[in-house]
RNA sequence: GGUGGGGUUCCCGAGCGGUCAAAGGGGCCUGACUGUAAAUCAGGUGCUUAGGCUUCGCAGGUUCGAAUCCUGCCCCCACCA
């Protein structure tokens, strides 16, 4: 009964589409009524381009976890196989290669990622859960790396059995491969127009082994999809299915997963939780409501009860802090993710005074350290030099610039104007200070 | 290969012998107002020991003086074959 106007009778359909987690779909109905009969299993590929993944890629991984918190079988597929080649979609040039040293590390990177938050969706919110789904969570989800079937293939074997069932004719009218035919300087190597060979060849291979009948990815994988479930039907005469989720954008139309300051990673190293959460926070309030359907868990009388109370502007903050409190939660555990809690009550708030270096250094673990020797401290340092010293501004000039502009605290407390030195009189521990430039970048100073 | 147009500070883009550290816009930063939001407004946005110093594709040259003129080189774009 499901289709363009109809509701979805699967459990996992249902939900993402309240969620608005599709964007498109083949044989919907067919889908829907393979997926209400029972447990289905699926995949998501995830690129190894970097030894994290981003914030971009959480909304397959949380799809993944949505279909396995309704009973189905996913799996993730690490491109191992395809990382060595380069996937030309959505790219206006020819990448640089990657060496097989880095894929490999790549891979182990984002392994563990993958797992970790995988099995963290599973601990969430489990009230939703049925019985049977509780019961099978101990199994984790299981990650696949397609250079176990694709390394052994010779060229020429591929090419007879992979190769033939792709015309170039179809390959060429694809968009991300017309539009580097068409410029001129900017052509496309035969190793990346073959990218999608593979990744269609990925589909049928874990179809024939593991039974896997759906491939899910962002929108920019329709095409990698879609060879994949054509390969299927073409040489197995058997129905595979694919399905997209949107692209997300705020409401000026970038794309979510970056800041001003680059990628918001998923590995803490890169990006610490408390700087996700800041994130995650300081997104527009208007676009919370369709991020908290997408990034988080909540169930839907939830999500609608803190949508109506953001839209009416009641006590916004409360619920942009659940928000975050829960994507961060997701990613990095919730004794992370309440930690980031506390520092920014902490950070947003009064001056910082009466902590021992013990607390102080526990709130602010995250946040980047700097050490001054004590004996500088006893004569004085002064503010500018300190500023450029701690990496929170790049020359005396911007240091000035900030203090005149009246950017500069001290334990949360404003510096004033003045160019005077920092002293031992501004520490707030024994051994502490916090320097904070401007609104939300802070530096614990630590006196060794 | 031929012809024409270009490469300017994070980006776009003006400047075409001194008054240019270089207009304007975007971005970014800071402040005000708020709610750590958005919108709005104000200021800032090469380095500096504040006297200077280094920047306008690269290398030379002309000149008292060059981003601006000349020569060579590299790269890009457009049209033609």
């Amino acid at each position: 009964m499901s289709g363009q106007n109809g509701e979805p009778k699967s459990g996992i359909l249902k939900e993402l589409t309240w969620r608005d987690m599709i964007k498109q779909q083949t044989h919907q109905e067919e889908l829907d009524q393979v997926l209400s009969e029972g447990s289905v299993s699926l995949y998501c590929g995830f690129d190894p381009t970097a030894d994290s993944l981003h914030a971009g890629s959480l909304l397959p991984i949380i799809a993944l976890a949505q279909f396995r918190r309704h009973g189905h079988k996913p799996m993730a597929l690490v491109g191992g196989a395809t990382g060595l080649i380069g996937d030309p979609t959505g790219k206006s040039a020819e990448r640089e290669l990657i060496t097989e040293e880095q894929v490999q590390k790549n891979i182990d990177g984002i392994r563990v990622q993958l797992r970790t938050i995988l099995d963290r969706a599973l601990e969430m919110h489990t009230d939703q859960l049925s019985d049977d789904v509780k019961n099978a969570l101990h199994e984790p989800t299981p990650i696949v790396n397609n250079a176990d079937w694709m390394k052994p293939w010779s060229f020429i074997d591929f090419l007879r059995d992979v190769g033939k069932h792709f015309k170039v004719n179809t390959m060429l009218a694809r968009d991300s491969v017309k539009d580097r035919l068409e410029n001129r300087d900017q052509g496309i190597s035969y190793t990346e127009f073959s990218y999608m060979l593979i990744q269609g060849y990925d589909f049928l291979h874990l179809f024939k082994e593991k039974s896997c009948a759906l491939q899910i990815g962002g929108s920019d994988q329709w095409g990698n999809i879609t060879a994949g479930t054509d390969l299927i039907r073409r040489t197995e005469s058997k129905s595979a299915f694919g399905l997209t989720l949107p692209l997300l954008t705020n409401s000026q139309g970038k794309k979510y997963g970056k800041s001003e300051a680059g990628a918001i990673w998923l590995d803490a190293e890169r990006t610490s939780p408390y700087e996700f959460y800041q994130y995650w926070y300081n997104l527009d309030d208007e676009d919370i409501p369709r991020l908290m359907r997408v990034f988080t868990l909540l169930p839907e009388e939830e999500v609608d009860a803190l949508s109506a109370q953001i839209e009416s502007k009641n006590r916004p903050q409360q619920v942009k802090e659940k928000f975050a409190h829960e994507v961060t939660w997701l990613v990095h555990g919730k004794e992370a993710a309440d930690k980031a809690v506390r520092v920014s009550k902490m950070l947003f708030g009064e001056e910082i005074s009466g902590l021992t270096d013990k607390e102080l250094a526990d709130l602010f673990k995250d946040a980047p350290s700097f050490e001054l020797e004590a004996a500088r401290l006893e004569s004085g340092v002064p503010i500018a030099d300190l500023l450029v010293e701690s990496g929170m501004q790049k020359s005396k000039g911007a240091a000035r610039r900030l203090l005149k502009q009246n950017g500069v605290y001290i334990n949360n407390k404003r510096f004033g104007q003045e160019e005077r030195d920092v002293t031992r009189e501004d520490l707030s521990s024994e051994t502490m200070l916090v320097l904070r430039a401007g609104k939300k970048n802070q530096c614990v100073v630590k006196i060794v």
